[in-house]
DNA sequence: CGCTTAAATTGACCGCGGTCAATAATTAAT
DNA sequence: ATTAATTATTGACCGCGGTCAATTTAAGCG
């Protein structure tokens, strides 16, 4: 067993985190260097990566940190009625994860985790949308098809918005909104 | 109006491939060093960068030229009866892009392209899934449901493609081969 | 052949993420 | 208080992708 965790290490981490998140309201993801982070927390380089391990672990808490709270109030929100509802309730959703190229794709290289342990913020938001799609999905006001079983769907709702939020990247497919493009992949599913 | 390409142009961009072909067949495409393709092409740094955009650029046309190859040979196998045999026939490319995580990171970073005119070679191989996968649904001899479009089936195939790729990484579904996991979605839709 | 002009090549240099041995600050025990 | 053992912090340093002004090579022309 070691010590407990000293006081001045979590001042040193919330430091760390309220630099990033200010540069980050600044000029989005992409643009953050881990130099102006510890420059704005003034702390020496080397004190960032005794806290993360490296730039993605920041950015997976920053990251998933939003998408959680996006979640939550998915989860708060009324139970969706038909494909088109669903779809207009998932918007902050897309919006964010869309909001920026490098995001998405942290996202998507985040989704998985290599070992059980090292499940990290974006991954469980992962899990934290499959209960959420479920939980909607088992609910009466929600016409499902009855054929494919609850689990299924839920899991394809999360395929379906990755491939709807990817499409918008695209420029064959830019024309159509994400709303547009992930209506019809739902309806599929529904009665 | 610029020159003709000088054949000396060609001969230094075949042998930049050659040398990173060799290097990737010696250690896999993560290790790769733009360092040590320059060393064993015989030319500067800067030379590599005056013909590849950055080493990214690289990359999508070794896995690119992979990938295509690999469904030009999928187009020209038999088609495909059964959810079974649809997984069966996908199995290369699946074996491909999960054989190491950052080929499938790759993959999903350039399954888009921002303009149509930077479309390259892995965001080609999308349309070209797209299009193998629409001629099979498309087939008489595959029993599809009829109640949806067949370009919409298309265009599942991909994502559930990604999403039990995806999973593959991911310690919470290790277990499951990507096959197996592939199976239930392909059945939904079909009759 | 020279001469001009465009294209290809070079390598020193930079930006930035990440490492690590040395140092400083804390804690626990005597 | 003093000491010993942990833990936190530091900043010089490295690896590697990517840039660019200078140089070399080749193409087009009289």
């Amino acid at each position: 067993m070691g010590r407990a965790i000293q006081a001045r290490t979590l001042k040193t981490r919330a430091r760390l985190i309220d630099a990033a998140t200010e540069l980050v309201a600044q000029s989005g993801y992409e643009a953050l260097r881990v130099e102006e982070v510890v420059l704005r927390a003034g702390v020496a380089k080397g004190t960032f990566f005794a806290h993360f391990k490296d730039k993605d672990a920041l950015m997976d808490q920053l990251i998933g940190g939003r998408l959680s709270a996006i979640l939550d109030e998915m989860d708060d929100g009324p139970v969706p009625r038909s494909a088109a509802e669903v779809v207009h309730a998932m918007r902050p959703l897309i919006q964010f994860a869309t909001s920026e190229r490098y995001v998405f794709d942290l996202i998507l290289r985040h989704s998985g985790a290599a070992a059980i342990e090292e499940i990290g913020p974006i991954a469980q938001t992962f899990l934290q949308q499959y209960e959420v799609s479920l939980k909607w999905v088992q609910h009466p006001d929600l016409r499902v098809r009855d054929d494919i079983p609850p689990e299924l769907v839920a899991e394809g709702i999360g395929a379906f918005l990755i491939q709807a939020a990817s499409l918008q990247f695209c420029a064959l497919h830019a024309s159509v909104s994400v709303e547009e493009r992930l209506l019809p992949y739902l309806e599929a599913w529904f009665k």
